[in-house]
DNA sequence: ATATCTGCAAAGACTTTGCATGAGA
DNA sequence: TCTCATGCAAAGTCTTTGCAGATAT
């Protein structure tokens, strides 16, 4: 969510600049797309997005963008299947809510859900103690997958 | 694990029949290769694996049985972030049993780890039951990743 | 027998790279 | 000022598709 003021989300740039990187109108335009999306926009779509407002950004400034915030865990990469990247932000003081997603297998839809996530969290938090420990990871965001088939793709199949 | 009597595993042409797929050379060949490995294939290192014991199987078989084999719900494909995708039995009773990832986003090492699986086992049964419900989705299997960094690239970054 | 499967080659889709210009700290 | 970042175009990878010949049931 875009702040009523204009400033840009305080822990987005700190993330940044302690690496050496800047913060420019691209980076901070591919942020705020995901900050306000709801989805798990490709880069195409993100590059759409940014479009609209400064038609002068560049898809491969996108790409870059994309994956140097995936170095710096501040945002999570992964491809439910489809052949495309898909991208979402890591965690965000306005962001949707932690969540997990159910994919089917055949149509490719795919549902966020939230429920359940309270029941998870403290198991999570354990695993992730004990993976930290015995492989010396410094874990920063883990992501949770079901996958199926949905009620439409499992009629079809019949 | 292949049969010593040269049988493949009963589960496999079962669930591919059903729906009026053939049983062939290269699916069997490509299924074995799954079936033996501990890692995280992509289709090209099972062509490759394919090859050695059927030079005359192309890549683009391998392709379509990797798909098949999705759209079936015998194998599980995921892409860790590297732009390639990987492919994993998603049950066998031969195989090396089930297990999750840990990635580093970095390096993009991947570690396995079937620690802590125990205690996942009865909240996951439990979460899918109710995302099943909720969603109306068949669930087929589950998919669980933490994302960090791994100690050498910890280091390297500083 | 016949619908399905395969291999090859070509095409397609997504992503990355080279290089000269432009911009943040 | 001096790196770092950007845009464009071209190249690179991985994956899919078209089609004629081969194969499983």
């Amino acid at each position: 969510m875009p702040r009523k003021d204009g400033t840009e989300s305080p822990w987005i740039p700190g993330k940044l600049s302690g690496q050496g990187h800047r913060m420019t109108v691209p980076r901070k335009a591919i942020l705020n797309v995901l900050s306000e999306t709801t989805s798990h926009p490709s880069a195409e779509e993100i590059y759409l997005a940014v479009h609209k407002v400064y038609p002068a950004i560049g898809l491969t400034t996108v790409y870059r963008t994309l994956e140097l915030l995936v170095q710096n865990g501040l945002v999570f990469k992964f491809d439910f299947g489809d052949g495309r990247a898909r991208y979402e932000l890591t965690e965000s003081p306005t962001s949707i809510g932690h969540h997990h997603h159910l994919v089917c297998t055949r149509c490719r839809r795919i549902v966020d859900y939230s429920d359940f996530i309270d029941e998870e969290k403290e198991l999570l938090k354990k695993t992730e103690k004990g993976l930290s420990k015995k492989y010396n990871f410094e874990i920063a965001n883990h992501f949770i997958l079901f996958q199926g088939l949905c009620e439409e793709c499992r009629k079809a199949k019949q």
